[in-house]
DNA sequence: CCCCAAAATGACTATGATATTCATTTTCAT
DNA sequence: ATGAAAATGAATATCATAGTCATTTTGGGG
């Protein structure tokens, strides 16, 4: 982890860039951080160490990330997009509409029939989006459990 | 299709609206053009006909054939939404991240799996949005065809 | 350690899509 | 025709994000 935030500190600066105490504490929250957070979410929990840091600053160092391919940005259709650490293997999302979260998922068989089909209709595919919505084991009506949090 | 149409709008006296004409203009070319408009699109193919129609009613009668399930929102990240007429059949979107057009198809085979991987997941799914962003034929730079338009 | 130019910051403003307000117009049952 | 409710359109508000700019930070060379 430490090491990660070194690497991108070391890549900003080979590219001419100048290391930066907001920025890396910013970064040090995001990765650290549980996944697919907001940019306001991000800011809030930024701001407890330090006060002074502005959103302008996480919007900067999320698209920075974002361009060095150290983020993802996702957008659930909830008006504000959300980023995670592109670090991790690919997957999509299982998004609960009761209560917010966001799971993961991998399918390689989901993605190879993208391939497949993209093809057949003369398309080069070079990246997709796919979120499934619907109410995760706690929030679902006719489940048996209850939501505790 | 005027039936269509007539049925929307009994539908909205029945739960207490009343006709309006610029609505019935709005809707009229929605369902009669081509998939994938944009409020910013739809308005001003409504304002050929009637200079006066406002965007604000273009946005009303959008949302208002959303929340009656005569249309959809998509969202391909391209900042503005886009609606479609829900009457077709299910499908997924290819879009050209090139020339911007967007395709369509149908594989019942990604539907089953997305089912089966939410529920795996202890997940009721109730939608799912899944778009396959690259080149389509004309676009693709290793293809042998040229845009035209 | 100091200097300074480039880069980064943060407050503020701009932008663009969408939502809301409100005075006016339209609809329609009576 | 009449009046109340609904719809409209222009203007304004809102919200996420981007851009501006004066100030601060960074880091290499003296």
């Amino acid at each position: 982890m430490e090491r990660l935030l070194r690497r991108i500190d070391d890549e900003i600066v080979s590219t001419g860039g100048k290391r930066s105490r907001s920025r890396a504490h910013i970064m040090g929250i995001f990765f650290r951080s549980g996944r697919h957070l907001t940019v306001e979410e991000l800011t809030r929990k930024a701001r407890v160490k330090n006060r002074n840091i502005g959103a302008a600053t996480v919007y900067r160092t999320l698209k920075l990330l974002a361009r060095m391919g150290y983020a993802k940005e996702l957008d659930f259709g909830e008006g504000a997009k959300r980023y995670e650490s592109s670090l991790t293997a690919h997957h999509d999302h299982l998004v609960c509409t009761s209560c917010g979260n966001v799971a993961e998922f991998e399918e390689p068989r989901i993605e190879k029939l993208q391939e497949k089909v993209a093809r057949q209709h003369g398309f080069s595919p070079t990246m997709h989006r796919l979120a499934i919505y619907g109410q995760c084991r706690g929030c679902a009506p006719s489940g048996e459990k209850e939501k505790t949090g």
